[in-house]
Order: structure tokens, then C-alpha cells, then sequence
DNA sequence: ATCAAAATTGAACGAACGTCCTATTTTTAA
DNA sequence: TTAAAAATAGGACGTTCGTTCAATTTTGAT
């Protein structure tokens, strides 16, 4: 108790557990029923709170999933660097990714941040945020890429590396698309035969 | 005019040409803007047809949907095993595929109906159709890797025949999702790198 | 114990939604 | 030319939507 100069600020009457309950059913919701698909009443059923108290947390429902859209992706960021941390080479890294991308990567939010984005009715600002978002995993999975050809795994032309990159993200993201359908062991065998697939295809020496 | 006998009962006042050109719209608004995210306003202003006269060519919103993913299969299969004729080998049916599928694979308005499937409250019946549509393109797919096989083209198990169809056709479809938003000429180039890792990824000798 | 601040509710709003119904116009057959 | 049939428009319906707001309960500091 002693010191308790400044600190004392924080505001700890924890709403911040009731802000993280929406938080969390709206992202499941958004995910497997698309953003028009999904109402403020869907999310207050779900939640257990109140329609009128979701707008005491987040300001609208386009601000609601710019919220989550951009706290997903910057935890996903942070959690794949520590695991790529763990694997050597380039493939393996690839390996881990599929793996990782199966366990933390929510796609289907990120496809309901692209039919906001797409809605001509939409802010600029909004636009934009979301746009930024694919960017993240783009760059871990160029990276991956850039490293292969370092390395001598892969064999790539400079002009490819983007590409390459994109077309893998691609991949990754459709088949998140069925981690809603798909038991996860069948799901998981697509996930690897998807690397083992980049790896044979682009691997060094021609 | 000669010999009107029994064909005669054909009604060509052709209001079908209305019912196309709504149909049209409505088919790219789905597969802009989703289902939910479309409105039956939206299809008549696009249409320039009454909301009350869509009514008269289709049953309601969730049956206008079904119509418009089932037609659009049914042709995109006819069309290809046309277009499919004219190659010979599986690389070149790989490649052709690739092409066409930009060209003729509405992807988006199949996930509109994934979206439909996917809601509680939609009736078995429709959900049922609407799941049996993506095993149109997943077999034509099957069959070229299947042919493949057969040619020494590529080294595939049987069992791996059936999930390489699976992914190639998920990489499809992926790339689908950016017809609306990136020009076509990088999007070709795109689908051609696909089939590229796909054949060197899969080909027969290791 | 008291009181202001924070958390939460529930009702109310206008707009937009899918659908239906009644005209009205256009087409075809007689 | 006429009358039935088909095509089309436009508005009315009940509902649901996103959002707002005044009222109430809970909390934290004094």
C-alpha cells in the first residue's frame, strides 16, 4: 500500500471481463455468420449482456470488429514469432506455420473485416485499417520464403518471393475456411500435403 | 408457321429475359456483398426491376439463391468438359482449368451459399442442395489428377488423389475472392504459378 | 454511511428489411 | 377489337435492425 503514488490510476472495477466476453462471442459469431449476418441481439443473447451495453463498450458495430480484427491479428503476430523462434530451416518453419495457422489464424474474421471493407457504404478510415490487416501474415509467410532461398531450400527467382508468399497465405486461408466443418485430423493432413506440396514445388535445384 | 402441333405450349413472351437479367445482378451482389448483405432492394435498384416483380420470378430470397448457385454449377460443368476436350495431358488440363476457373468460377457466390448452409434457420432442403454444389468442380478436379496419374505426369497415391483435388480446388477458389479487387492480368499470373507448384510439387519420378 | 462514478439494463427510435397484395400496363389468343 | 393472361410497378405490412437514452444498480473512495 505504500508508494502508491501514481499507478493508482488503473481502473480495475472489471468491466474489462465483460468487455472480453463480448469481445469473444462477437469474434465467434462474426466468424461463422459474416458481419451482416450478425446482429447486435445475436451478440447480446450470446454474451448474456445487454443490447444497449454493447454500445457502452465499443462505439458501433464497424468499430466492434475493426476492434477484433485488429487485436487478432497482433496477437497472432506476436505468438507466431515465438514459435518460428523454434525451427531452423525453412521448411520445417513452413511445417510449424501450417500447423499454427490451423490452431490460431482466424481466417473467417478476417473475411468478414474483407466484406466490411468491401461495402462501398463503409468509412475510408475503416477501409484502411482493415486493408492493413492481411499484411501481417503476408510478411511472416515472405519471410519463410526469403529464408528458403537464403538457405538453398528453395529455389526462387526474387520476383516470385511475394507471390509465392501470397499464393501459400492463400492456401492457408481457404482451407480455414473449414475448421468450423472439418474435424481437426482430416483438416490437419490437408494442412501438412499443403506444405509438402510448396516444398516439393519450389525447391532448389530445379 | 407449318406443324405448331404440341411445341407451341413454349411461352416465349420472354419476361425469361427479365428473370436473366435479375438473376445477373443478383448473382454478382451475392457474390460482392453476400447474402445477408444483400438486400432485395439492392437487387431491383441493380436490376431496375420492382422489389414486388422479383417476387414474381422468384419464391423468396433463400430460393433465389439455391437457383443461382445450382445453375451456375450445372453450366460451369458443361463448359468445361468442353473446354476440357480440347487439352490433352493433365499439365495442360491443370493449366487449362486454372483459366477457366478465373474466367467462369463464381467462387464468391458459392461461398454466399456456404453462408446460407451454414445458418441455423435455414431449411434442411436448401442446406442439403447447397452442399451437394461443391462437388462439381472438387470431381473435375479429381479427374485430372486422377488422369495424371495414369500418364506418369505426376506421382500421386490413390489416396492422395482425392485431398491434392481437395487443395487445388481450396488454392482455386482462394484465389477467387480477389476477382473483384486486383486487375486480371497479376491475378492470371497468380493462377498460373499455382499450377506451376501444384504440377513440380506432384510430379511423377520424386 | 454517503455519494459520485462506473456498469448495466430495457425500452424506444427511425430506418431498412423480406414479403405480400393490389393495381396497372403489356402481351397473346380469339 | 377484345378479353384473358402474363408481366410489372409500387406501396403497405409486420419484423428486425443498429443505435440512443434515460433510469437503475453496482462499485470505489471518502
Amino acid at each position: 500500500m505504500i508508494g502508491d503514488g501514481y499507478a493508482m490510476n488503473k481502473r480495475h472495477y472489471d468491466s474489462e471481463e465483460t468487455r472480453s466476453v463480448i469481445a469473444e462471442k462477437a469474434a465467434r459469431l462474426f466468424s461463422q455468420k459474416g458481419f451482416a449476418g450478425t446482429s447486435i441481439a445475436d451478440i447480446s443473447r450470446e454474451s448474456g449482456f445487454s443490447k444497449g451495453h454493447i454500445y457502452y463498450h465499443f462505439e458501433n458495430k464497424e468499430k466492434l470488429l475493426v476492434y477484433l480484427a485488429l487485436e487478432t491479428m497482433s496477437s497472432w503476430k506476436e505468438r507466431w514469432e515465438s514459435v518460428s523462434a523454434g525451427y531452423g530451416t525453412a521448411t520445417q518453419k513452413l511445417y510449424a506455420m501450417a500447423h499454427f495457422v490451423q490452431n490460431n489464424y482466424k481466417t473467417p474474421l478476417l473475411q468478414a473485416g474483407q466484406e466490411v471493407a468491401s461495402n462501398p457504404a463503409t468509412s475510408p478510415e475503416t477501409v484502411a485499417q482493415l486493408m492493413g490487416l492481411a499484411a501481417t501474415p503476408m510478411h511472416a509467410y515472405y519471410e519463410i520464403f526469403k529464408l528458403g532461398v537464403e538457405t538453398g531450400e528453395f529455389g526462387l527467382e526474387e520476383s516470385e518471393l511475394q507471390t509465392t508468399g501470397f499464393l501459400f497465405g492463400t492456401l492457408m486461408g481457404g482451407l480455414c475456411q473449414h475448421l468450423f466443418t472439418m474435424e481437426a485430423e482430416p483438416l490437419e493432413a490437408l494442412f501438412r500435403q499443403s506444405v509438402k506440396i510448396f516444398v516439393e514445388g519450389i525447391r532448389g535445384k530445379g
